[in-house]
DNA sequence: AAAATCGCGCTACAAATGTAGCACGCTACA
DNA sequence: TGTAGCGTGCTACATTTGTAGCGCGATTTT
């Protein structure tokens, strides 16, 4: 569970997660505040450790991805949200997730709602 | 913030959250594994000190409750969620919301649709 | 009223976390 | 062809976390 993971390396694996895979110097430059590089690396060895990220050589040095596949990863965090601040009511934070619609453009109302009617057709069956 | 909280401190707000404002006795029976009053207590009081949580007594004992309020919470939850894993897209991360959607009635999909309505009108204007 | 409880705060301490410094090997290029 | 620069892997260490034990006052129980 990511939410087992002490602040900053937390942060890390959340780098990673937006990067996507990512050299020490690249989570360096995302970090929200400057650290030197071994101790980004003494951070990512123990996440390695813990099993949270996977590291593969390449070119100019080793590239760092979160273990566990986005799609897993995201529903998690999902799940945690809605169990904890809604109290477990999906429909409640995606209600809530509109209200943030600021970004929503209309298209991706129509998507939205497109998605709604699957959702529909799928419980019919 | 609170991700930047360590891991056990960060499953009590989550409880303070999920259950309302609690007693050390309710915060100890939701933890996932059994704590001792006194190490619980600890943790409230550095909850507090950093001002994530704050105390009132009661008949019996002190309650604490989460310092920031829950709509607030949940917006900021919601959209580390959003950065982090849908790369700042609110509408996919309804999409995967809908996804899970073992937990949505009809009657939710329903609402969820007026919402869309909604949104998109106040967009209009 | 002595004894058993209960919630509380304080102190103490082991373990985990957060961070930097150092020495090494591999480029690149003056 | 040395020397300046990376990226790396230790090791070391201060701070923070995580947890329990103890002693205290208030409340209840015999």
């Amino acid at each position: 569970m990511l939410s087992s993971l002490p602040p900053r390396e937390r942060e890390i694996v959340d780098i990673l997660y937006e990067r996507g895979a990512s050299t020490v110097t690249e989570v360096g430059e995302a970090l929200s505040d400057a650290l030197s590089g071994s101790a980004i690396r003494a951070m990512l060895k123990r996440l390695e450790a813990k099993g949270f990220v996977v590291r593969e050589a390449s070119e100019n040095g080793f590239v760092y991805a979160p273990s566990v596949s986005d799609k897993t990863a995201r529903k998690s965090a999902l799940s945690q949200v809605v169990r904890v601040f809604f109290n477990g009511s999906a429909t409640s934070a995606a209600a809530a997730l509109l209200g943030m619609q600021d970004e929503m453009s209309a298209d991706e109302l129509d998507e939205l709602e497109k998605l709604i009617g699957q959702a529909r057709d799928g419980k019919a069956k």
